[in-house]
RNA sequence: GGUCGCGUAGCUCAGCUGGAUAGAGCAUCUGCCUUCUAAGCAGACGGUCAUAGGUUCGAAUCCUAUCGCGAUCACCA
């Protein structure tokens, strides 16, 4: 039973007996950092029942407690506040508890419960991953190692966006502008070359309605009928009807692609279990609406176009088949989903990690599979996510404003490397070594960065101020964590200890307070889909380490059992860090 | 215009299932490396929690309105 519980049932207990009132539920907080105590009982509730003085009543249920609970050793009243005093023994106890447990905070993941499938990346393939990607990737990744932490299992997927007109522009445009370039022959990553295309194409485009306007078209009409368009559109067609030039053309391009994203993935360290492409799934879903259209769920028009009437749920009727029997976005999404569930039997629900500019989308679509009556559909969740911004505005990859992610990592990787060398701690490993730990640093700066806000708030990138490597960032925990390792290591083998010699400390008791936080942390943090919980937990945790490793010195320790206990705490406290990291994807080197 | 989200220190963000004097980091300023890694620690400075009402013993937190920013409202994806 936990102490909360525990101090609950003896608040009813002392209440009824004092007062004669039973009370089940007593408000609890953890007692602020400027006062004398653990545990806070709120008074005020329950002058509801008791009608007393909040300071006299306070005075009666502390003194109670006193005497009831042995692990309570004093109390004091603040107003209407109660807090109540443990003792180090407890204390102790407790940390003996976590000493002993291997997988601290991670729950072992239950067979029996439903698994959840994370989407996330779901890139288009005419481009190059930039700083938004990242954010997603970021996101998704964590979001699922977090939910495996807390005890679900968990299938990553993506849906990779490989057809569609947009394909056909890139295409087009190496065609008839790319003399058979090839990553090998330029030395371009495949993801680059491609999207090079896909921005000299719109160049073209852009030349070619200048062209039709200055030959007194309307903005409108040379929009519609440039002839690098229309080609592209022709180029739509012919890959649709299987044309093999085409279609063998739209395979290599797309190799080349997948080849260059593999590289980025690589980097940033995420990984997928399963993939699924648009070119396979398009036409899926086009039989469910059938069906929904014989339930009733959709209602098809007199120009034959078929809809969802949403009206009644306070939303807008949504096209769900176009005129001509083709699926839309959402036919298609309707289908992939059911797929999903078919192809993970076990599975029981999803989260779609995509940005919050498509939160309509996802509202509608999991109402319509609810609709359509799958008991899955009240499982998902849209991990929606607000916009990588700079202070010029959004990103157009269009338009060259875009954050590259290749780029950004290397630049990341670059500044920890001048920090490293300036600093200089690196000393005995070779090159190889020291690059590892170059490349981990920037990365954690990187995805500390992403990660410790909010998901649903959007983020304000500038190029101009690099991402810092002191305070509430990445690397200061990434330090904390190699400083324990020194410890450890100066340590040597570990000591059993009498912990009859073990004294308490403020600076030890608020370092026990937080690890204990943790498990807690990694369960609020897979409901709330948030990994910046886990982030603002590690922050503090490391905070507060900091604090004791400068204020209390281990090794000076005459006391060998103290000494040896503060060791332990200190390599605990590790293992909670390099747990909480890995979660967010960062790796934890043991020297920096 | 309808809908959704956001608005907290000069900047970047915590806190939001109502509770004590609203917390961090960056920036600015003070101290601390002959002792376990100074990417650190200790401290100072900095706030009408967008605004106005309401609910409550108590509101940054809940409700309403207003203002500002963003997204969305395609037979695009």
């Amino acid at each position: 039973m936990s102490i909360a519980q525990l101090i609950q049932n003896q608040l009813q207990k002392a209440c009824s007996e004092l007062f004669q009132v039973d009370i089940s539920d007593f408000e609890l907080q953890e007692t602020r950092k400027d006062f004398e105590g653990d545990i806070t009982l709120v008074v005020f509730p329950i002058l509801k029942f008791v009608k007393q003085n909040p300071v006299v009543l306070g005075d009666k249920l502390g003194e109670w407690m006193v005497s009831n609970l042995p692990e309570i050793k004093k109390y004091n009243v603040v107003s209407g506040f109660l807090n109540l005093v443990f003792t180090d023994l407890y204390y102790l106890d407790v940390v003996r508890g976590v000493f002993d447990l291997d997988n601290y905070g991670f729950v072992e993941q239950k067979v029996n419960d439903k698994a959840v499938i994370v989407e996330y990346s779901s890139p288009n393939t005419n481009k190059p991953l930039h700083l938004g990607h990242i954010r997603n990737n970021l996101l998704g990744f964590s979001v699922a190692e977090i939910l495996k932490a807390s005890g679900k299992t968990v299938f990553k997927t993506q849906i990779i966006n490989d057809r569609g007109i947009h394909i056909c522009k890139s295409m087009l445009a190496w065609k008839l502008f790319g003399n058979n370039e090839t990553p090998e022959s330029t030395g371009l990553k495949g993801d680059k070359l491609v999207g090079n295309y896909y921005v000299r194409f719109d160049q073209e485009y852009k030349k070619e309605i200048a062209q039709l306007i200055s030959e007194g078209y309307s903005e409108e009409e040379s929009k519609q009928n440039a002839p690098i368009l229309l080609a592209a559109q022709d180029m739509l067609r012919q890959w649709e009807a299987g044309d093999e030039a085409v279609v063998a053309l739209w395979k290599t391009m797309n190799h080349w692609v997948y080849e260059g994203f593999d590289v980025t993935y690589k980097s940033l360290g995420v990984d997928f279990d399963s993939y699924y492409y648009e070119s396979d799934t398009y036409l899926l879903g086009k039989s469910f609406v059938e069906e929904g259209l014989a339930s009733g769920v959709f209602i098809k028009k007199s120009d034959g176009s078929v809809w969802c009437d949403l009206t009644s749920d306070g939303l807008d009727e949504k096209i769900v088949l176009r005129s001509d029997g083709t699926a839309v976005y959402m036919t298609q999404d309707i289908g992939t989903a059911i797929q999903r569930i078919k192809d993970h039997p076990n599975a029981g629900g999803m989260v779609y990690t995509v940005g919050n500019e498509q939160d309509y989308h996802f509202k509608v679509l999991f109402l319509i599979l609810k609709k359509l009556g799958f008991e899955w559909a009240s499982n998902l969740h849209h991990l929606s996510y607000g916009m990588v911004d700079l202070p010029s505005g959004k990103m157009k990859s269009r338009e060259g404003t875009v954050v590259d992610a290749d780029d950004l990592i290397l630049e990341m990787t670059k500044t920890a490397k001048t920090i490293a060398q300036e600093l200089g701690k690196l000393e005995g490993y070779n090159d190889a070594e020291k690059d590892t730990v170059y490349k981990q640093i920037g990365l954690g700066a990187l995805k500390y960065y992403i990660l410790k806000v909010d998901p649903k708030k959007r983020i304000l990138f500038d190029p101009q101020e690099s991402i810092d490597f002191q305070g509430n960032t990445g690397p200061f925990i990434q330090y904390t964590f190699a400083r324990i390792c020194a410890i450890i290591r100066k340590g040597g083998e570990e000591k059993s200890i009498d912990y009859n010699n073990v004294s308490i400390g403020s600076r030890e008791k608020i370092l026990i307070k937080e690890l204990l936080k943790f498990p807690n942390t990694i369960q609020q943090a897979a409901e709330a889909y948030s990994p910046a919980l886990v982030a603002n937990y590690v922050y503090d945790l490391v905070k507060t380490f900091n604090g004791l490793y400068q204020n209390v010195s281990i090794f000076g320790n005459e006391n060998e059992d103290q000494k040896a206990f503060l060791i332990r705490l200190s390599k605990t406290s590790g293992q909670v860090i390099a747990r909480a990291l890995k979660v967010l994807g960062i790796e934890a080197p043991e020297r920096m």
